[in-house]
This record gives structure tokens, C-alpha cells and sequence, in this order.
DNA sequence: ATGGCTCTGTCACAGAGA
């Protein structure tokens, strides 16, 4: 079986990128972040003609996730048990962290499906933005929370993949440069506390091959020729159970998409294993 | 040098991304 993971910065904008993904990579799974768009504004051209599913969770202006199958695509949820919400209060230019009780607006930041037996999430980690801010509080929980609702069922599944952007590099070396990330998001000790914890459910971070520089990269800014210059980070994570594992043959980063007109600021992660 | 680019919603920008 052939799973990627692939944040698109915004569906719309990246249909024809997507598209021609697909048909030259083959996955069996697809799982997709920032969508940018409400799941029924997703792009038919994506699938049109092609084996695939689509379930997609989706708002009108950021967030979204979504899982592409042609192995299947059952057991579809949106959203986890005690997913944690976030509202701006009116008037206020910074947001504040709400209870699930309080919280009138849950982001579309997680889907899950059962495809080809393995039992896939798509999840989209908030960013954070910085370490004085709310929505860094809003980050640590929302990863407590994700690990709370998913005890269960990574425990009892089989074959179990936890994919998408986490918005966290685990070392040092996931970044091009640690000392330009001091006193940053996505660097920080609760932050890579909060990817481990998940971890200990007994999953195992997939840490692809990189097909140039030989950091696997995940992500490069848009700016300053970044991409040229290997300025990047690994925050796409493959998370996935011991079967997975076990039957594990191939993963990399395909930078290649990363290259030509209009690409996404990320790059597709694969894995390739047989159950 | 705290910028650089790109996206959406809306129509010249603001907000977000990481």
C-alpha cells in the first residue's frame, strides 16, 4: 500500500497540482491539510475520471483536511471526541483558548477513515504562531486533546496511521537552522513533548528519505528562494502503528513537488508498506 | 534588516501561515 500526506495550502489553488499527483504517484491514500475551502467546494477535477474517494472536512478560509482513497474509504469521522475549539471574541484581535463546552467554532483540523483496513487520520496541528500567544496554548492542547480521543482505537486497531502536518520539528535537525528558531513555535520542549506523547501509544514516526541534501525536509517558505536554498523544516510526520512497521518497504519526500508553477509551500511525505 | 511570498475573502487590503 502506498499512503501520503500532503499539506496543499489551499485545494482551489492546487487542483491541478494534486491532480497530476495523483495519477504519476499512484497512492492508495491520500490524506490532505488546508484545504482552504468547505468540504462541498472540493474540486471534482481532483478525482474526475481517476479511482478515488473523497472525504473531506472543510471551512470557508483556512483549516481543512481530507482523506482520498481507492482502497476504500469507511468509518469517516470529522472532528475527535473533546477536540478543543477556539473563538475571537468580538473586537479583540487575538483569539482566546474556550472549552469544548464554551466553543462555538471547532476548526476543521482532523478526519478519520478506515481505508484498504488501516484506520487513517488526516490532521492539521494548529500553528501556534508564538510562545506568548493563546493559540500556543491552544496548540499543546489541542495535541493533548488528539491523544486523549485516539488512546482507544490506536490501541485496538491493527494497522493505525496518524498523518498530516504537526506543525512541529522533533530535533534539531528537522530544521535548516535551530539558532534562527530561539524563542520560536514548532521548536519549542512542550511542543515536541506533546508529538512524543502521541507517540507512546506505541506509534513510530516514519522518517522519510530525503531525495536531495539529504535532510528530509518537509516544508520551505515561499520566500527568499528558501526552497533553493534547502531553508526547510520537517513537520509533515508520518505516525504509524507497529503493523505498519513491520511491513514498511519505502518513504520519502517527493521535493519534486515542491518544484514548478504555483506549488504548495510543502512537499507530499510517501510511505510505501505491504500488511 | 523580523522583510522576503501566497492564499482567501473581498475589491485595496487584512489576516494567516511557520
Amino acid at each position: 500500500m502506498r499512503l501520503a500526506t500532503w499539506n496543499v495550502n489551499s485545494v482551489g489553488a492546487r487542483a491541478p497540482r494534486v491532480r497530476e499527483w495523483l495519477e504519476e504517484s499512484q497512492p492508495d491514500v491520500l490524506c490532505l491539510q488546508e484545504l482552504k475551502c468547505p468540504a462541498e467546494a472540493f474540486p471534482a477535477e481532483i478525482t474526475d475520471g481517476l479511482p478515488y474517494e473523497v472525504a473531506a472536512h472543510g471551512e470557508g478560509r483556512w483549516n481543512g483536511v481530507a482523506i482520498l482513497s481507492k482502497v476504500g474509504l469507511d468509518d469517516v469521522v470529522r472532528g475527535f471526541e473533546g477536540q478543543p475549539g477556539y473563538a475571537p471574541p468580538p473586537g479583540d484581535p487575538d483569539s482566546v483558548l474556550v472549552t469544548v463546552e464554551q466553543a462555538p467554532v471547532v476548526e476543521a483540523r482532523a478526519i478519520g477513515a478506515t481505508c484498504g483496513g488501516v484506520r487513517v487520520w488526516s490532521v492539521y496541528v494548529p500553528n501556534g504562531r508564538a510562545l506568548d500567544s493563546p493559540h500556543y496554548g491552544y496548540k499543546l492542547e489541542w495535541l493533548a486533546a488528539l491523544r486523549r480521543a485516539l488512546e482507544a482505537e490506536v490501541r485496538s486497531a491493527g494497522a493505525f496511521v496518524i498523518a498530516g502536518d504537526f506543525n512541529v520539528a522533533r530535533t534539531d535537525a528537522d530544521v535548516w537552522d535551530p539558532g534562527a528558531f530561539t524563542g520560536s513555535t514548532h521548536v519549542s520542549e512542550p511542543e515536541r513533548s506533546a508529538v512524543s506523547a502521541l507517540e507512546e501509544l506505541g506509534l513510530t514516526d516514519v522518517v522519510p528519505r530525503a531525495l536531495k541534501h539529504g535532510t528530509p525536509f518537509t516544508y520551505w517558505d515561499y520566500r527568499a528562494g528558501m526552497f533553493h536554498k534547502n531553508e526547510g523544516m520537517r513537520i509533515d510526520l508520518v505516525l504509524v502503528s507497529e503493523r505498519v512497521v513491520a511491513g514498511l518497504k519505502d518513504a520519502y519526500v517527493d521535493r519534486e513537488a515542491r518544484k514548478g508553477k504555483a506549488p504548495s509551500d510543502h512537499a507530499p511525505v510517501v510511505i510505501d508498506f505491504d500488511l
